[in-house]
DNA sequence: ATGGTAGAAAATCTA
């Protein structure tokens, strides 16, 4: 089974771009992020004519994540168990969806950006972290063998090699000490990175943004990741970033990232 | 060259 996420930066401008991808990848499971679209824009019909089915969560015109699956799509969970909140008043965001597909709990998250080390969000996003890693570490409590994969745009680069210069990143999000531990603790509880063994750095990026030539430059990081549970990781035959999908016109500013598991 | 890119939506906000 081939299962990928992408963070989308907006299904509806790149819905005919995500669905080719789906199709010439032979990819089973697409986990989404910044779909950008509530659930009444979301354009489910592109996604079932092609044999997949949709679980899609969006409230605004901000995130938005999704899951497309070919085979199957069962207990569909919008958020988890401690998911914090933002904004006044404080609510859930559409930053969480989880559902079974192919007898693998899959989940699409896009943990919150921080915006600057100073800024509240900051903290929303290491609080977030911290409640993903308290919910992943019950998950295998209950269900040490769970095959479970936490799949999404993470905005931590969680090692130097990951990102095109530390310099620039000094005084910044993505790199602090903060968020690193907030990543770490995520895989402590449980989950390892299966595509990094496969696609050692330094110089392997997910994300490069748009501004200032930045993917022709090679100027990327490293934040998109599939971590998974101790039966799932083992599981893991291979995996790749498609960087070829971020050249040209009307790409996302994320590489899509696929591994594949055995059946 | 006094900005930088893209996408949402509606004047800025988010990334």
């Amino acid at each position: 089974m081939r299962i990928a996420t992408w963070n989308v930066n907006s299904i509806r401008s790149r819905v005919d771009r995500v669905t080719d991808w789906l199709v010439r990848s032979d990819v089973d499971v697409l986990a989404m992020q910044e779909t950008k679209a509530r659930e009444d824009q979301f354009p489910h019909e592109r996604f079932r004519e092609l044999g997949y089915e949709v679980a899609h969560h969006g409230l605004s015109q901000w995130n938005g994540v999704a899951i497309v699956s070919r085979v199957g799509i069962e207990d569909v969970q919008i958020g988890f168990d401690g998911m914090p909140g933002w904004g006044d008043p404080v609510a859930a965001e559409a930053r969480a969806i989880g559902a079974v597909c192919g007898g693998v709990r899959i989940w699409s998250l896009y943990i919150p950006n921080g915006r600057t080390l100073e800024d509240p969000h900051l903290l929303y996003k290491l609080d977030w972290l911290g409640a993903l890693a308290d919910a992943g570490r019950g998950w295998l409590a209950a269900e040490p063998s769970a095959p479970i994969a936490l799949l999404g745009d993470w905005n931590i680069a969680p090692f130097d090699e990951d990102v095109w210069s530390v310099p620039f990143y000094e005084g910044r999000t993505h790199t602090s000490p903060r968020e690193r531990a907030a990543f770490q603790a995520v895989v402590d509880a449980g989950f390892a990175d299966v595509v990094r063994p496969h696609c050692p750095g330094p110089g392997v990026y997910t994300y490069w943004d748009y501004v200032q030539l930045r993917f022709q430059k090679g100027r990327g990081m490293r934040i998109d990741f599939a971590l998974c549970s101790p039966a799932l990781a083992a599981r893991v035959t291979g995996a790749a970033i498609d960087r070829e999908e971020r050249k040209g016109k009307g790409a996302s500013d994320h590489a899509p990232v696929v591994f594949e598991i055995a059946d």
